[in-house]
DNA sequence: ATTAACGGCGCG
DNA sequence: AAAGCGCGCCGTTAAT
């Protein structure tokens, strides 16, 4: 069965409706309290069908109740909206209305109540877009993968705000220690810690530049500069090439002031709250369908720092993450088998020198990525050939999705989500160098537009592919835990960042928590590629601690 | 005084 | 360390 839930005043309206997406009986108006029991009274296998999971999911999961489907319209329209296999349909061709574009509720305004939303926001009338939903995708070629894709986009989208509702274990005082190493006692705000003013004085004393700023890049080009060093910015890896005094105390300085700037005291202050960081998740935040997300740097914790994700007493963390995810995908979208049985029982980069395409473990690797990413330069550039000749298929994906980028198509993913048409400008440039008066300069930047979009198409198909299928391993997982038995306490996904997942759980449950991941890890793979013979191993640890991991 | 762009760097 | 993809956020600087 499906419910529709629609914002309105006070409270919600929700309406029963069948297969088709059509009304089964009166809509029911809910006050905010009656909306909680009334979805916890419902059938477990309901699906949800709303506007927002950020909306109208958080209501329910403060009063303790927890869903195990549901649908995001304005998540699945994005999708409906571009994607190669719904195109010409009522979702993809109809005008723009409030579902297109980011949910009015996140950022700073997440402390607002569902009824503000229902009073505030434009809306669609969420039965009739279900409807439209509904009829897309099963009109749609293959209608099973669109399916999935939305299925696995909305499960997302409960697991972000659940994640965002348990948030992630913090110890302040493991983070403040950590700070107090890095930098010295914490200053009067504003201040710079005793540990960066001395290296300030360093670098200043080294470059005979007495008032110089080190944040300031400007300053410090010119300072190096007057020094006689030849530079052309002050990124550390270009300074690393440099022989002069200056440089180890500005790179120290720079790996320092960056924790600080950050993650220091007041990124503390700021985001944790009662031993949690909570942070916004936003599923299909980014075009390849990977998750974006909002305040605190939560996808960018840095590893220095990580130690201070620290489980409750009598918990444990369990971190998984998928080993050499994207060339996996590659080979089973694809169709690899030569570049599948490089994976299958161990390291895949291993597996690729084992074939004698390539010299050394480092060498695959930075093959692999080049492939992926479109290198042209570099080491990874020079092996692509060696590469080709081992892999056809895998690599003959990625060069057709780019010729097919640089030609201004679009690409889309094993599951159906694609990218947006090439921008007026993009087109423009294209079609004016093309014309017999364009001048050179034209026509080189156009041919520049053109390979940046290939690398992006290319990119796009292998990025896009590996999130959907950890979008699938999310799913899964989720759905795994919550059949464990709560056992002194449910265990919690916590955290997820790309092909990684963090599960807080009671310690007596790490071992079937573990053992879930797994077992998720497998299932994803089956329902992205059927039989096809791919391994998604992965590197799972028990933790007390992040940093552990 | 506020906003936007830039250089830089953290993560995958 | 590798230079190719995708992000968010910081301090500085230029623009409004």
């Amino acid at each position: 069965m499906h419910v529709v839930i629609a914002p309105a005043d006070r409270g919600v309206i929700a309406t029963e409706v069948d297969d088709a997406g059509l009304p089964t009986a009166e809509p029911t108006a809910l006050r905010d309290a009656e909306y909680a029991r009334y979805v916890a009274q419902s059938a477990p296998t309901t699906r949800w069908v709303w506007e927002d999971t950020a909306v109208s999911y958080p209501p329910l999961l403060r009063a303790g109740v927890r869903v195990e489907r549901c649908a995001d319209l304005r998540l699945c329209r994005a999708i409906l909206r571009h994607s190669t296999l719904s195109a010409g349909s009522p979702v993809a061709t109809g005008p723009r209305d409030a579902l297109d574009g980011e949910s009015p509720l996140l950022g700073p305004a997440s402390a607002q109540t569902l009824f503000d939303i229902g009073a505030e926001a434009e809306h669609i009338d969420p039965v009739l877009e279900h409807q439209r939903q509904l009829a897309t995708v099963a009109a749609a070629p293959e209608p099973g993968r669109l399916r999935l894709l939305l299925a696995a986009e909305s499960a997302g989208a409960l697991a972000a705000a659940e994640m965002r509702f348990a948030g992630l274990p913090w110890s302040a005082a493991r983070h403040e220690a950590l700070l107090a190493d890095l930098l010295g006692p914490r200053g009067p705000a504003g201040a710079r810690p005793a540990r960066l003013e001395e290296l300030a004085r360093e670098i200043r004393a080294a470059l005979g530049a007495p008032t110089l700023n080190p944040d300031s890049p400007q300053e410090v080009l010119a300072a190096l500069r007057a020094a006689g060093l030849v530079v052309n910015t002050t990124r550390s890896a270009d300074l690393r090439r440099i022989e002069h005094p200056a440089i180890p105390p500005l790179l120290d300085y720079k790996k320092r002031s960056r924790i600080l700037s950050a993650n220091g005291w007041s990124w503390l202050d700021t985001w944790v709250v009662d031993g949690r960081f909570r942070a916004d998740f936003l599923p299909g935040g980014v075009p390849s369908g990977r998750w974006a997300a909002r305040g605190g740097g939560a996808l960018q914790l840095p590893k220095q720092l990580r130690s201070a994700v620290v489980a409750d007493p009598g918990w444990k963390l369990v971190v998984a993450d998928a080993a050499q995810l994207e060339p996996r995908v590659l080979a089973a979208l694809s169709g690899d088998l030569t570049m599948a049985d490089a994976g299958r029982g161990r390291d895949l980069y291993e597996g690729i020198v084992a074939t004698g395409a390539v010299p050394d473990r480092n060498s695959a690797k930075y093959a692999m990525l080049g492939a992926i990413y479109g290198a042209t330069a570099g080491q990874g550039g020079r092996l692509l050939p060696r590469l080709g000749q081992a892999f056809p298929r895998a690599m003959g994906l990625v060069e057709a999705a780019a010729r097919q980028g640089e030609r201004g198509e679009a690409v889309t993913t094993r599951l159906g989500r694609s990218t947006a048409a090439a921008g007026a400008g993009w087109r423009d440039a294209q079609w004016s160098a093309s014309s017999p008066d364009a001048s050179a300069v034209d026509e080189r930047r156009a041919r520049a537009q053109a390979r940046e979009r290939g690398r992006f198409t290319r990119n796009f198909v292998v990025q896009g592919t590996a999130a959907e299928w950890a979008l699938c391993w999310l799913a899964e997982l989720r759905r795994r835990l919550a059949a464990l038995p709560a056992d002194g306490g449910r265990p919690e996904l916590v955290y997820f960042l790309h092909d990684e997942v963090l599960v807080h759980t009671p310690e007596v449950l790490a071992g079937p928590v573990a053992q879930a991941v797994e077992e998720a890890a497998g299932a994803a793979g089956r329902l992205m590629f059927g039989t096809f013979p791919i391994d998604f191993p992965l590197e799972v640890a028990v933790v007390d601690d992040y940093g552990q991991a």
